[in-house]
DNA sequence: CCCCTCACCTGATCGC
DNA sequence: TGCGATCAGGTGAGGG
């Protein structure tokens, strides 16, 4: 399902919920949704039960939930006593949807087909509540996982696993220069490179369509010979285009992508060539086409897009 | 080290 | 109603 949009529409619709609030107990349905999580099923229960979360974060496609360190309760309280700073986090729950996963908040009864891993969290603001992840596929995962710093940002945090992929280009911290370098330095082509989360995170399959479309670029144009205006503009309309589909929800087809809430996105009303085979390029009229690229379709405009 | 292919999985849907 | 084929938005291990 998801790409940033999507992922960034469930962190933000997680965030509020589940910060400050404590896990309860865990049920782990299927344990192959524990694919990225380091050891056995009863180390990942016996870790997390009753751990508080301490807010939701997000890079490219990753999410994950810091677990907040056990305040300890200082021995003398004295008046003049400063409150203990908070201590860090050093470990998350690290969430990733895959290609079919749902985080979904509900009530203590509710289920949902297809749940996975089922959270009971109470919070003691809001109550309790039931956190479904669920997953047709398989191929998303939850996972605890240690934090390490990033090399660039004084005081950022990431999970081990997510240390190698590379700031969306929503991050404040995105170095734009940087991607332009190592974009031009690859050989390879354009649409490879824009889903490479090593270079840059966050674009999927349909971003990287939607975003070739609106720059005019060819999927197969080689990254070496992009001259830097077109790299320029390409940068451009990723970002356009992923602050649009995020202002409208995210993109959906069917039930398959939902928010937290079970809610489906508008942003597929907004496609221009991803699915739209067979129509007409919003631009020029002539037919968006889909061709076979890297085991899954790619879909442009031919008059529109080229290799120059 | 860089680049690319492929395996990993299930269930909803569609055509016969 | 049943059955097989088809399809899907991601990732990273491993080979060249």
């Amino acid at each position: 399902m998801p790409e940033l949009p999507e992922v960034e529409v469930v962190r933000a619709g997680l965030e509020p919920a589940v910060t400050g609030a404590r896990v309860a107990s865990i049920e782990i349905l299927d344990a192959r949704s524990l694919r990225r999580h380091a050891g056995p099923s009863e180390d990942f229960t016996d870790r997390l039960e009753g751990a508080v979360f301490a807010g939701a974060s997000r890079r490219g496609k990753y999410m994950w939930l810091p677990l907040a360190q056990p305040v300890i309760e200082p021995v003398e309280i004295s008046p003049a006593s400063i409150p203990p700073a908070p201590i860090p986090p050093t470990e998350a729950l690290v969430v990733h949807l895959g290609m079919s996963g749902q985080v979904l908040l509900r009530d203590r009864y509710t289920d949902d087909n297809l749940t996975r891993i089922r959270l009971e969290l109470s919070h003691p603001l809001h109550g309790d509540l039931r956190l479904n992840f669920v997953d047709q596929r398989i191929f998303g995962s939850m996972a605890l996982d240690s934090l390490v710093a990033t090399p660039d940002v004084a005081g950022e945090h990431v999970p081990t696993q997510v240390a190698h992929i590379a700031r969306d280009p929503l991050d404040p911290h995105f170095d734009d220069a940087l991607f332009f370098k190592r974009l031009a330095a690859r050989n390879t082509g354009i649409k490879r490179a824009l889903l490479d989360q090593s270079l840059i995170s966050g674009i999927g399959n349909i971003y990287a369509d939607e975003a070739l479309w609106a720059a005019r670029i060819h999927y197969d144009q080689p990254t070496g010979a992009l001259t830097r205006p077109r790299a320029t503009r390409l940068l451009a309309e990723v970002r356009a285009v992923l602050i649009k589909a995020l202002a409208e929800g995210g993109t959906s087809f069917d039930a398959q992508y939902v928010n937290v809430n079970g809610n489906s996105g508008y942003f597929s009303h907004s496609l221009n060539a991803y699915g739209q085979q067979g129509k007409p390029c919003p631009r020029c009229g002539r037919p968006i086409v889909r061709e076979q690229f890297m085991n899954r379709g790619s879909h442009f405009c031919r008059f529109c897009q080229k290799t120059r």
